[in-house]
DNA sequence: TGTGAATGTAAGCGGCGATTACACGGCTTG
DNA sequence: CAAGCCGTGTAATCGCCGCTTACATTCACA
């Protein structure tokens, strides 16, 4: 958690005649008022997530980043939490547009297909942002049911597993019975891979950094095929 | 992170005559050498632990419940870091006490039947000591290869899987090829599983707290019944 | 043009991990 | 049995942290 003295160089203080424009322009002179600090204290934030996980976080530093005073960020967030739940929302964000995204270009006549794509989509997300993703996952973080924007994402997607996986059964590709174990079997199996991956247990587990995302495809499928019927081509 | 303000009450200072015994014995007055401050020190961590999870260890609250000064845990462990590796190695010894003792009770004949033994006792301690299981598993709270007991017991368990799916292969039990992408899919169904539990997933997909164990057991069985084979009964 | 709201700075509180200098006392050794 | 070393405690201190308060500056609007 110590901070690696960043040595900061005190920039010169007092402006002499700021552009009235919203954002920074002067060139040498640094205006009183900083243009968008709301923006620029999420986005260090999230470099500082990326850099060292989440609890790299420290308010202080971000005021570093966007040169300002230890006190300014709290004019826009009341807590270090409040910034960390801007960082998991932006992060959620993301997020959510690479599902969208995949989605888009799954087949609508082939629901298991559809959840296997979700499956693999979820993974490929989490393995490129390890320390996002993870943010977006444990509490301890942020409080997820703090922020209505994640909150509901997050029912949407465990509503479409839900509907993919009801249609799947009635297209006749599944031969379990239990929707509900399946989706929580499923969604435990590839958060289960997302986690190990973030705390570093995959090397142990002999599978080697750049086998990681083989091995996620692999088992999705795997999973996929222990639960299709008869009706499906897996 | 902040510290609720114990309010210690200031114990008398000096002492008169302490017995020479190793552990502290005297009724009302406190010898200058705690006893076994190291011992203390891990429960008091591990204590804390159990009641607010990993970050709510502080060196200096341990210090507190110890009965001692801010400065003296440093005498038995360099760092922070080093009582949390302590408390680490702790819970994982209880952990592979519960493996090992689940699995004395599984019969040797049905290897599938031992894998899923084993499944069913890792999700049970894991939901039964949350956030023991958490530092344990996750990095950011101690350094696994830090630790040549955790390290070891570690591989002792993936060496078992793998030698239980080996068996179980042979035996005919399961209808899959590749054994690797089965332990890599069961494990992190299991580990999935347990953190979802940990990081308050579960009642966002519909499981209660009460129905909290039947569902490891179901999701562990229809995982079993996904790489069964012919041979095997399940 | 004047003024209040928004947003910055400066200073400071208490808690934290960690280090250092010093105090105590059990144990070995002569 | 006495001497003194050394393990283990205390006290004081440092710098970083989150957070608060008092004050300064500037923007936007009447």
């Amino acid at each position: 958690m110590r901070r690696p003295a960043k040595n900061p160089p005190p920039t010169g203080r007092r402006s002499n005649k700021p552009r009235p424009a919203v954002a920074a322009r002067a060139p040498a002179a640094k205006p009183y008022h900083h243009g968008d600090l709301r923006r620029v204290l999420i986005e260090a934030a999230m470099q500082l997530v990326g850099e060292g996980g989440p609890e790299a976080v420290s308010v202080r530093e971000a005021a570093r980043r966007a040169g300002v005073s230890p006190g300014a960020p709290f004019r826009h967030f009341p807590s270090r939490d409040a910034l960390m739940n801007a960082v998991a929302e932006e992060a959620q964000r993301r997020f959510r547009a690479e599902i969208e995204m995949a989605l888009a270009d799954a087949p609508s006549g082939d629901p298991l297909g559809r959840f296997r794509c979700l499956g693999i989509a979820y993974l490929r997300w989490a393995m490129k942002n390890p320390t996002h993703f993870e943010i977006i996952s444990s509490r301890r973080f942020f409080d997820h049911d703090r922020s209505a924007g994640v909150s509901s994402d997050n029912a949407e997607l465990i509503g479409l597993t839900e509907r993919m996986l009801a249609e799947a059964f009635s297209a006749g590709q599944l031969r379990i019975q239990d929707l509900k174990q399946v989706q929580i079997a499923g969604r435990a199996l590839v958060y289960g891979f997302a986690r190990m991956h973030i705390d570093g247990h995959l090397p142990r587990w002999g599978v080697a950094e750049a086998e990681v995302e083989q091995m996620a495809a692999d088992i999705v499928d795997l999973f996929i095929a222990g639960i299709a019927g008869p009706a499906a081509k897996v």
